[in-house]
DNA sequence: CCGGGCGGTGAACGGCTTGTGAAAGACCTG
DNA sequence: CAGGTCTTTCACAAGCCGTTCACCGCCCGG
């Protein structure tokens, strides 16, 4: 209990509309919901998809017996055409809502009344925040940085076409790194956004990650340098990445004159 | 009520031929479909293709025990001939081979009596669909990776031309990391998209039916490694797979500039 | 030239995640 | 209702990862 309270605090709040006429069930939960702080919309019945558009929701609970037959066929357009939406059912203890449900429709979880309105919470909340993920993956776009290649929707980077095997904290700190190439990145910022939390004083954990990227990215192409080092200050991603050891004759006169740290590519 | 709008609208009436002679059952049927304004016909036999042809059909609900010897053929025909004309074998108690034996000859979908005429009518609509826009999505087109081929149309895997005895939950989860090849999916989107329903905290579900998957897949190809893991995100199938043990290695040097990794998969 | 601070680096510890086998429970079948 | 299969849950073992620490080298300011 206290759990669930303490999560429907920390999340922001949400914009959900309840579908159902079990004045009971809609009182609780109205109630919980309002206590949650979540803008909350009560239906007495189904509205056409446009509507709940217009509503700007990001989760819907519905009660199917208020779909009729046509419950499968809605919340299959529900779910194609507003990926944004998260749809859990509500159901009382029928059978055939457990054949619906085995027919897998469309809704994203399902709940059986009689249920706590914390239950419902939990995974309207559940479901939104998997929704979110997906949604910002597959809009994140792949970022290309000269060998070096990050697909977001595939959770993966490449070297060279060759994925690279990268726990968590890795793949996120190269990402932060590559999203900004070029450009110097404190250790504190870097800190705040792959971690999430504000970094405590002492803490090396962003250096000894970048010793890790730096050994792995290096092992796939040697004397490349991807990420610099700012002393005092942070690092920095360069994407055309500057070959060492042998300066590469050319480019290097001609290089030195302007460009080094720039982030002009190969333009 | 709005709602009956949006729905006649998008799922229109359709065309359903009957053929059984279980009285019950077809005046149940029968009269659902009338209540969801379906025309519908109840035929006492199978009758010619040409016949089907001039009532416009769009699925057909088919007792195979009323076809009796020419079943299968008529199957045949009907999916040989009839590409837009859906089939739903309506069963009493058969076995999983004589299911698979029918699917195999054309069915779409089947179901068993004693059945919810719900059911049979949302089986019905997901047929005509899936048949409407068949073709151009591979929505339940067979997914081939390396030596491990999936078709949804039999409820079967193989493994080099092999079938495998998958239960319905290591089917259902195999042909979902199958479909996105090289993709790393998280553990909550997995349970979401085969369970259905969010994942409750401290689930391991997963872990134990990629155990089976694992299990089962490496005894017909020993040391080969289809199904990795990604520490504290989920896990990710690979088209082809990595030899463990002994780095092949004349491959090695060819191989890893290009093939590994790669997501883009046939088609 | 020297010293202090900052970053590089390797290793080790502890916690958390996953692997794994087995038992209990749900479901279906006959 | 009995028997089997499939699914879920549990407990323990194993392994990985993130953090921290210590030491050393390097950069920068005096």
């Amino acid at each position: 209990m206290s759990i669930l309270t303490v999560m429907s605090i920390s999340s922001q709040p949400l914009r959900v509309a309840v579908v159902d006429r079990d004045s009971g069930f809609v009182a609780v939960l109205s109630r919980r919901l309002e206590r949650a702080g979540w803008q909350h919309r009560v239906l007495g019945s189904a509205v056409p998809l446009e509507d709940l558009v217009a509503l700007r929701l990001n989760a819907v609970v519905v009660d199917p017996a208020l779909l009729g037959a046509e419950a499968r066929e809605w919340l299959a357009r529900v779910s194609a055409e507003l990926p944004e939406l998260g749809v859990v059912v509500c159901t009382g203890p029928s059978t055939v809502a457990q054949r619906v449900h085995g027919l897998r429709l469309g809704a994203d979880d399902w709940v059986t009344k009689p249920c706590h309105p914390e239950e419902v919470l939990a995974r309207v909340e559940a479901v939104v925040r998997r929704r979110r993920r997906a949604g910002a993956r597959a809009e994140a776009g792949p970022v290309v940085a000269g060998e070096l290649e990050i697909r977001p929707e595939l959770f993966q980077a490449f070297v060279g076409g060759v994925s690279v095997d990268l726990t968590r904290r890795e793949y996120e700190l190269l990402h932060l790194l590559c999203a900004a190439p070029g450009q110097v990145l404190e250790r504190e910022e870097i800190y705040q956004r792959v971690w999430g939390y504000a970094m405590a004083h002492g803490d090396r954990s962003v250096d000894v990650f970048v010793r890790k990227l730096r050994r792995k990215l290096e092992a796939r192409s040697p004397d490349w340098k991807y990420i610099h080092t700012h002393f005092g200050i942070g690092y920095r991603f360069e994407p055309e990445p500057v070959r060492e050891g042998v300066p590469t004759d050319a480019p290097a006169s001609a290089g030195d004159t302007a460009p080094a740290g720039e982030t002009v590519p190969a333009g």
